[in-house]
DNA sequence: CGCGTTCTCCAAATCGTTTTGCATAACCTG
DNA sequence: CAGGTTATGCAAAACGATTTGGAGAACGCG
């Protein structure tokens, strides 16, 4: 008759004829219990399917065993495979994984944060994006871990996950080299966002490795969108003397790219090389199929939470971490 | 010094020189609280930015104030776009959303509705899926509202959200047969599976009145996967008199399809037409871009949040509810 | 056999809210 | 102005877990 939930811990406590605290140091393993004793309330426990309250055991340890991710875009498939990495080492600790919807458009992030805060929530990963000092350092402030995904390893603003994007665009750009290309454009997103300035850095590298000149007039700066793949391919195109490679910043751009050079009559890859960047799904789907770079999104994910579970169950302090995936080129049609 | 986050309600109460009775009060306005001193206990409550300890209030209320979406493919687009919906609503509410995954191989799905139980989840909406009886059942007892999303309307076991699926898969086919398709075949995802069987019945609908047989070899079960789209579309075009167009269950499936006929030279729509269902991103991207149907994901939701925010802010039981959201036909290049 | 350790386990305090039962002040009404 | 409402605010008891300071028993040692 008495539904399931509602058992506490003073009912497997009389069940097992013990006092609570006997149960809860079972459960938690904080001081040492007989053999005998643990066996019994463990049985008990199994019986009753006792779970302890969650807002109880909060209140009392201030940790809610929760994990965030803020994202600027949640229908992103970049981004839920991030967050389907977190869940997977998450939900194997007994943490839950919230992710939530931040747009670039508007002061969304500090909101998104300030609930977080309020929530107490355990750790948080900050995704992709523009975030300020300010916006990280009150997450530090309130106590919560962070981990940011991508930037530059700096102390007091929580540890770093990325992928090796310089080295990534550096073995693109290379490889399009290396298969004759030599008037090679660049379309990146919004300057100054972080996954775009590592991507360019890799892009003027290997032109440098390679001898070849970085020409101002093939390089546009626009949107991580397919819109944004449109217009900047528009501008690169119709330069005085046009590219025959587009390196793209992105998967979405480098779609928008494909319309502009379908619009245009060009045929890819003979007239002009489209690359993207990511791996999304759709990059296999479109025609010609993109060449890429997989952006190993759900491995971000996974050590991005191992990363918090760290701080959070072991050592809490000590020196800031950065974790470097390794990114892989996927050769498809399109160059 | 003292730290955002950490001022508790005891803090605002003395600063505003009132008890913290009237300060929970003042938060609640579930007792009058004469003017001025609401204006002065508002007002400190701002300046020190005071928000209350979820844990504790939780604790007291038996509320988490926190949403949850299960969902067996986090991934898929089709559910994000649910999961933002769903987000929209309930951070207008000051409640959070946490989305699982439960894949359909194994027994993940009790699993995912013990842990969101034991977590005192407020509400749960379970995904499209085939999820029994038993599950949706241990929702319901342990005090939780539940929202299915499809599914026939039963007591007991919540309110359920749709799209027109049935509507919409006839409209589809009603749309075909206006253009002249005559040998109409069917590729289904998993047998059985809810919204696979209303779309099936959509289409037989359809045909029937239109006064054409359905074909028994024209009919492929596989599943909901690109992968299933191959097979599926390998079986009914090597029938002994081979279809006209190819209906499939989702947009992933036809897009398997689309490879099958690519690989077998056939031209699409003028040898074969093949359309989708949901009108997912790539549905668009892919060439020729696929004729489908918009599932309202998004818009269902929005619908799904605000119907469990009604069970828990207002009225608490009253008959089941269901909510049936319109499709709409995007007619594109693939018929 | 007395005394100090080490094992076990318990009672009680605590975490930060919400909510109920009263006390007091203020206000009408006749 | 007495008597009864209504407004206003407080003190204290929950909510269900964790954790600390000890108590009692068992054990070894001199």
């Amino acid at each position: 008759m008495h539904g399931a939930g509602r058992i506490k811990i003073v009912d497997v406590a009389s069940e097992a004829g013990v006092s609570v605290t006997t149960v809860s140091h079972v459960l938690s393993g904080r001081r040492p219990v007989s053999a005998t004793t643990r066996a019994r309330v463990e049985d008990v426990i199994q019986r009753l399917g006792y779970q302890a309250d969650p807002s109880a055991r909060g209140l009392r340890t201030q940790r809610t065993r929760t994990l965030g991710l803020v994202v600027p875009d949640i229908t992103n498939p970049f981004n839920t495979a991030i967050a389907a990495g977190m869940q997977e080492i998450a939900l194997a600790h007994e943490y839950l994984t919230v992710v939530c919807e931040a747009p670039m458009d508007g002061p969304h992030l500090p909101a998104v944060i300030r609930q977080l805060v309020a929530r107490r929530i355990d750790g948080i990963v900050v995704g992709r994006y523009g975030a300020t000092r300010q916006d990280l350092e009150g997450i530090v402030a309130s106590g919560a871990k962070l981990v940011r995904l991508g930037g530059p390893l700096a102390p007091g603003l929580g540890d770093v996950v990325r992928a090796a994007e310089t080295e990534g665009m550096y073995d693109l750009v290379s490889h399009l080299v290396g298969r004759g290309y030599r008037r090679i454009a660049y379309i990146g997103g919004a300057p100054g966002v972080e996954p775009g300035e590592e991507r360019f850095a890799g892009y003027r590298k290997a032109l440098e490795a390679a001898g070849l000149p970085v020409h101002q007039e093939l390089v546009a700066w626009t949107s991580f969108t397919r819109e944004g793949g449109r217009t900047g391919a528009t501008a690169v195109l119709n330069a005085t003397e046009p590219p025959d490679a587009v390196v793209c910043a992105n998967d979405l751009i480098a779609i928008g790219a494909l319309d502009t050079a379908r619009a245009a009559e060009l045929r890819v890859p003979e007239g002009v090389a489209i690359t993207g960047y990511d791996d999304i799904e759709a990059a296999s789907l479109v025609s010609p199929a993109l060449t890429t770079v997989l952006n190993p999104a759900r491995e971000i994910g996974r050590s991005a939470a191992q990363l918090l579970l760290d701080r959070l169950e072991g050592e809490s302090s000590g020196p800031a971490r950065e974790i470097v995936l390794a990114h892989r080129l996927v050769p498809r049609e399109s160059a």
